[in-house]
DNA sequence: CGTGAAACATTAGCGGC
DNA sequence: GCCGCTAATGTTTCACG
């Protein structure tokens, strides 16, 4: 995916756009005082350019009864491969030689709990973020999950006691 | 805001909805075989209840020359007040007792760079998530703003090296 | 919940700067 | 190249059965 050019204007589009995504062309253009066809084809190139990656409706996780959000800190196996039957993502066939890291990230690919996970510098080599109902939940998730994982060899929690900022927006102006 | 009735359908226009936040109206009525009347109105219900607080565009942080993530931990001194002319974020009178909590957290929401802020368990206080252009930026951010903070005594952080899923859907079915 | 009609929005083609 | 017009098509929205 080729960079691409923008202006300004393209960038007041881009942040109009992740603060209120329903906007429709038309608000969109009279607020950049455009008009509503120049102003699709901006969008249109932007997200072709793969700057747009997409559009969400957020929810509010308390009122879907999942009120419980953890960082949890995972250390791998760094030698040797994973064991038989370990590899729940996707069944790979028992000769194929898979490591360690792409074993556990395929797992990541399959729990909907975690939401995010990100490889990291530090001591800990991943960082999960993860959504759960509650403690129970949680509780189950660790240990039919990742403590059950052959990658896994260390974990770390912290819970979230209480949100002072999120944004999904990333700091253009 | 009262906790809001959800039945199966609710459930189901939610996860159409956070996968794909421009979908049309009468697009999802099809989807979940109902006329684009009651969906709309199930959508703005959703909407009133707060279940669906709000829509957004995703846009690719790298692409808009925002190639570093870090998330850093915070600890914060628990005696005392802040110092005079401590307080950038509003500029409090002199005389109104504050607690360090409290400073940090209106600056929090000063700065763009921190894009998400959870109060934590563990033994720091505080998880930021922070966006910025390259090491030269966070280290701009991190002498200027959070190491200057007069109720910040400890930062411990960590860069993101690779993102292995992120998603803001959160996990209803 | 569904129907239908009015108001509104999207989008492709074309001419002009 | 990028803008803005127009006209056809598609979508939202609301009163009513």
């Amino acid at each position: 995916m080729a960079d691409i050019e923008m202006d300004a204007i393209d960038r007041r589009i881009l942040a109009i756009l992740q603060e209120n995504g329903r906007l429709s062309n038309q608000e969109i253009a009279e607020r950049i005082s455009l008009s509503p066809s120049p102003c699709l084809r901006r969008i249109r190139r932007l997200e072709e350019g793969g700057v747009i990656c997409g559009y969400v409706a957020l929810l509010d996780a308390q009122k879907l009864g999942l009120g419980l959000l953890a960082y949890v800190n995972v250390r791998l196996e760094k030698r040797g491969v994973p064991l038989a039957g370990a590899n729940q993502a996707g069944g790979n066939p028992p000769w194929a030689r898979i490591t360690h890291a792409e074993c556990f990230r395929a797992s990541v690919q399959t729990w909907p709990e975690v939401v995010a996970c990100h490889a990291m510098t530090g001591e800990m080599d991943y960082l999960l973020r993860v959504r759960v109902e509650d403690m129970a939940h949680f509780s189950r998730f660790m240990q039919e999950q990742l403590l059950h994982h052959p990658s896994v060899i260390d974990v770390k929690t912290s819970f979230s006691l209480e949100t002072i900022k999120e944004t999904t927006a990333v700091p253009i102006l």
